[in-house]
RNA sequence: UGGGGCGUCGCCAAGCGGUAAGGCACAGGGUUUUGAUCCCUGCAUACCCAGGUUCGAAUCCUGGCGCCCCAGCCA
């Protein structure tokens, strides 16, 4: 795995791991990942599987898969597979260690039972609102419940027919007995269990009618899985007294030490599962796949490699700090990785044909090209050169702004690979508009340069009669502005609407290169992009990826969008 | 007006009492048959603010200010 030549970087919790290590609380260090499989994983995630699997690595220890499924109503068994090939794709491995909270569902219930008899739990018949109204506020305290003293042994009657069946939805609860008065709000008696009829859970079916809430299952399943640190967002900071309430008051093998660390928030998208969720339900988008958005699927089919992704993840860092990281951190690490990996062919994009005037009709010669202009292990390629070409229309201005360096009327540029030509004449249609350029060669310039003049531009082109037909999708970001549905507006009103232009009369030279779904090229000048599965023989389509950094376009103010 | 967090360069982020790492971005220069890559160079007398302790403070103390999270039988 790359991240060895990395630089290792350090965190706040990788020193308190060294700490508990150095101190001998633990033999060996046990993580976990835990996604709830109700939705795909995103590039939010990534951060935690990179943090969780790579500790897990660098300290000889293990992380666990587990889903953490305990409300069916959200869950489905798509999505579990989903979960595990990202992870997988991601570049990290669990070994045996797959689990569910609901494989700890009968433990979880003997638990309660034991909570029960300890005088710690209790079955509360309150509903939903009411419970809302007993808590009390912000600033009051809560009542308590009238049901809080019950006896043990009338709590565990209850609680066993809630099992049985024998109450519906809502009617009763299993509630932890802490403190109404608490300034926590999470230890004012949580509920611990909820009755759910009519629910089929994705592993345990129709088993069960109640289920456990994440408050209560997450510290027994990390206990039962001997997790030494439970590493988990921000906003379970308050969440902790509780953990380490349960841990406390039942008999589990071990205390699992929860840390919290801030979540990943990037400009121009949006991460929350609930919106990306409504994106993909609402049709904004193609699917969770969609090379837009930031999921790992939607990423992975817009061309990123997963070392890209661990590298990001590595290089954001993990603080406590709120953040929202620049699109150009992530675009920075594939740049990097593509450059040295991906081969090079010419594309053009926006045709426009030019044609070689002093160029013999009947003799199309093959160039070599190099696959990688520093890499001779990526070998070479025949590229065919004939009379008839296409250049893509932004590297031609009849009247060329200041400092433009590509082909203009009267003036010279250099064929990528290929030949010196000079426009002597523009071919135009009725409408005056230009569909074809006059060019004539300078047969000498084939791998050298002429001596009495310099030529500055170099374009791309393709042989006309040589070239297959190709669709190419670009890709810019999902919304238009830094952070979507900020100031209260709706998320969707902030979706851009060019975040996808779709070009279909692009040609390539196929030359011996394979075209295959999956294969990633950068197209010289124009940028890096992946052959996507929707592709058809004979008819490629392309995803870009990522635009190449364009100095010139910033100068000219344009954006990162080129159509 | 309750509780829990966080505030170091435009964006991430090191730093843990000894005189502000690094990456991204940006600017300038060099190489270049990709306006790419690569290579140099520059980019916080300053760490939310104000006091205090100390020979010495981003780091310790006190008091402010700002931002985020919490009133699901979601996770």
């Amino acid at each position: 795995m790359s991240e060895q030549t990395d630089s290792k970087k350090t965190n706040f919790i990788r020193r308190v791991i060294e700490e508990d290590l150095a101190q001998g609380r633990h033999a060996r260090i046990a993580t976990r990942f835990p996604p709830e499989p109700n939705g795909y994983l995103h590039i939010g995630h990534a951060k935690s599987i990179v943090l969780n699997f790579g500790i897990a690595r660098d300290y000889q220890g293990t992380c666990n898969l587990r889903f953490d499924d305990t409300n069916p109503h959200k869950e489905n068994p798509e999505y579990v597979a989903a979960i595990q090939e990202d992870v997988r794709w991601l570049g990290y491995d669990w070994d045996e260690r797959l689990y569910f909270a609901s494989d700890y569902f009968e433990q979880l219930y003997g638990f309660a039972v034991e909570l029960i008899e300890k005088g710690r739990a209790y079955v509360c018949e309150l509903d939903a609102e009411q419970i809302r109204e007993y808590r009390g506020t912000l600033t009051e305290p809560g009542r308590e419940s009238p049901h809080r003293d019950r006896p043990p042994a009338e709590s565990r009657d209850l609680f066993a027919r809630m099992r049985a069946g024998e109450f519906p939805d809502g009617a009763l609860t299993l509630r932890a007995k802490i403190d109404m008065a608490s300034p926590n709000l999470n230890l004012r008696d949580p509920v611990l269990y909820r009755i759910r009829h009519g629910v089929i859970h994705h592993q345990t079916g129709r088993e069960w009618c109640l289920y456990p809430t994440y408050d209560y299952t997450h510290p027994i399943s990390d206990a039962l899985e001997g997790i030494t640190h439970s590493l988990c967002t921000l906003e379970f900071e308050d969440h902790r007294p509780l953990y380490d309430w349960v841990i406390a008051n039942v008999s589990v093998p071990c205390k699992p030490r929860q840390i919290e660390f801030s979540r990943l928030n990037l400009e121009y998208t949006v991460m929350s599962k609930r919106r990306l969720t409504q994106l993909v339900d609402e049709g904004l988008v193609a699917g969770w796949d969609d090379p837009r958005m930031p999921s790992l699927a939607g990423l992975r089919r817009r061309g990123y490699t997963s070392a890209a992704i661990r590298a990001f993840c590595e290089r954001i860092g993990v603080t406590k700090a709120d953040n929202r990281v620049e699109m150009a951190m992530l675009e920075s690490a594939i740049r990097e990785d593509l450059d040295r990996n991906a081969p090079r062919i010419m594309v053009v994009l926006r045709p426009l044909k030019l044609v070689v005037e002093s160029y013999p009709e009947d003799r199309p010669e093959a160039l070599i090209a190099p696959n990688h202009p520093k890499d001779e292990t990526m070998k070479a390629r025949p590229v065919t050169f004939s009379r008839e070409l296409y250049i893509d229309r932004n590297d031609f201005m009849e009247e060329p702004v200041k400092g433009f360096k590509r082909l203009t009327l009267g003036g010279e540029v250099r064929l990528r690979h290929a030949y010196v030509v000079r426009c002597v004449g523009v071919v135009r249609d009725a409408a005056g508009e230009i569909i074809a350029l006059r060019c004539t060669h300078d047969p000498d310039t084939l791998g050298k340069n002429p001596a009495d003049r310099k030529v500055k531009g170099v374009i791309h082109w393709v042989s006309a009669t040589h070239s297959v037909a190709a669709e190419v999708r670009l890709y810019d970001r999902l919304f238009s502005v830094p952070e979507p549905g900020a100031g209260g507006r709706d998320f969707r009103a902030d979706l851009n609407p060019d975040s996808l232009h779709t070009l279909t009369h692009c040609f390539l030279d196929p030359g011996l290169t394979e075209i295959a779904p999956g294969n990633r090229f950068q197209f010289e000048r124009e940028g890096y992009f992946i052959v996507d599965p929707d592709s058809r023989p004979g008819r490629p389509v392309f995803n870009r990826t990522v635009t190449l950094r364009d100095t010139w376009g910033r100068k000219t103010g344009r954006t990162t969008e080129r159509s």
